[in-house]
DNA sequence: CTTTATATGTCTATCGATAGATAGATTACA
DNA sequence: TGTAATCTATCTATCGATAGACATATAAAG
């Protein structure tokens, strides 16, 4: 599954080949299927553990600290070291642009990972400013989101993680990210 | 090549196909090769040309307005309205995404399409505050282009323009947009 | 303790589909 | 006559998936 993982976040969903895991493992294809039968259970597997892997980590962060800043700023460094090793980007980004040929167990998960990551980030908000109607927070919760997968995308494209990292910095400028 | 855009925008480069090209057309596979020699060509040539009709387009709304918050309206419904054709995409965005798969060709097209709305954003926003340097504005104009993206990415896999209009609509409340 | 049964995991071999690409014949047009 | 475009036919490679054989380990039964 690992490297299922990493193929998925270098090459996307469709280039992921039963044969090239079960080469890279050391076994036949056809032990990969008597574990995950077919591509979409694969697939679905690979972007459930994603979730909850990145839910554990960010739940960490917030028993960690109180800071909304320093949330922040680890949270957008998880998706910069994406980029950093080897320009790959998040699974379920890269997973949403391929959305009209994945199985729909794959396209659950995919929007199980992103209300898992619109929910921490509310949680990082209500630290900053508390006093915002649960709709706006939402909102802002969303915006976060698609801004740093944007991010993400559009620095993966010009192979430049500097991109990414000035991004980043307007976001904060513009009041956008706390 | 309206045949392959709209296959990229909805399936992605790797799902571009010859003889699905050719059958839509009404031809052979073969005779799509005589006119795109490779895969490359093709998507290079797509992707040349999906950056030319958008220069031109852009090139309009600022001959038409110099109000900036005129003229980002029009840049974004041009994103709103890849979703709302069956929830497409952009060209470059997706091929953003498949960057790894990418001949250079076609690398270089996706460069070239970045910096031509990047360029014109620019623009826009010295409409808006003329008094801001060049550095500044050249990082405001790709962190609002990336931004833009990712929200098209997110609202796509959630199968869901409301989460494109939604996440605008904040891009501007915090000002990152004009 | 030994034998039998069941489950797990891997293997070989193969199927049908599809991919990009090419060679060479053929057609249409100016 | 010559060029541009399309055709037929085919090649090699890869894909997901399946059938059926084989080994191994654990559990149940005698």
């Amino acid at each position: 599954m690992a490297i299922a993982k990493a193929t998925v976040q270098a090459h996307g969903y469709n280039a992921l080949s039963f044969r090239e895991i079960a080469k890279a493992v050391g076994i036949k294809s056809a032990s990969v299927h008597y574990h995950f039968p077919t591509k979409g259970d694969l697939g679905a597997a690979l972007a459930r553990r994603y979730t909850e892997d990145g839910e554990a980590y960010l739940a960490d962060l917030l028993a960690t600290s109180n800071d909304a800043t320093w949330c922040m700023d680890r949270y957008m460094e998880i998706f910069r070291s994406a980029l950093a090793d080897d320009n790959r980007m998040c699974l379920c980004g890269i997973m949403s642009a391929e959305f009209d040929d994945l199985p729909t167990e794959v396209r659950t998960e995919i929007d199980k990972f992103t209300e898992t990551n619109v929910r921490w980030i509310i949680k990082v908000l209500e630290l900053a400013k508390p006093a915002v109607s649960a709709l706006q927070l939402q909102e802002h919760a969303m915006a976060i989101f698609a801004a740093i997968e944007g991010a993400q995308l559009v620095a993966r494209g010009g192979q430049d993680i500097a991109i990414y990292d000035r991004t980043i910095r307007t976001y904060r400028r513009t009041g956008l990210i706390p």
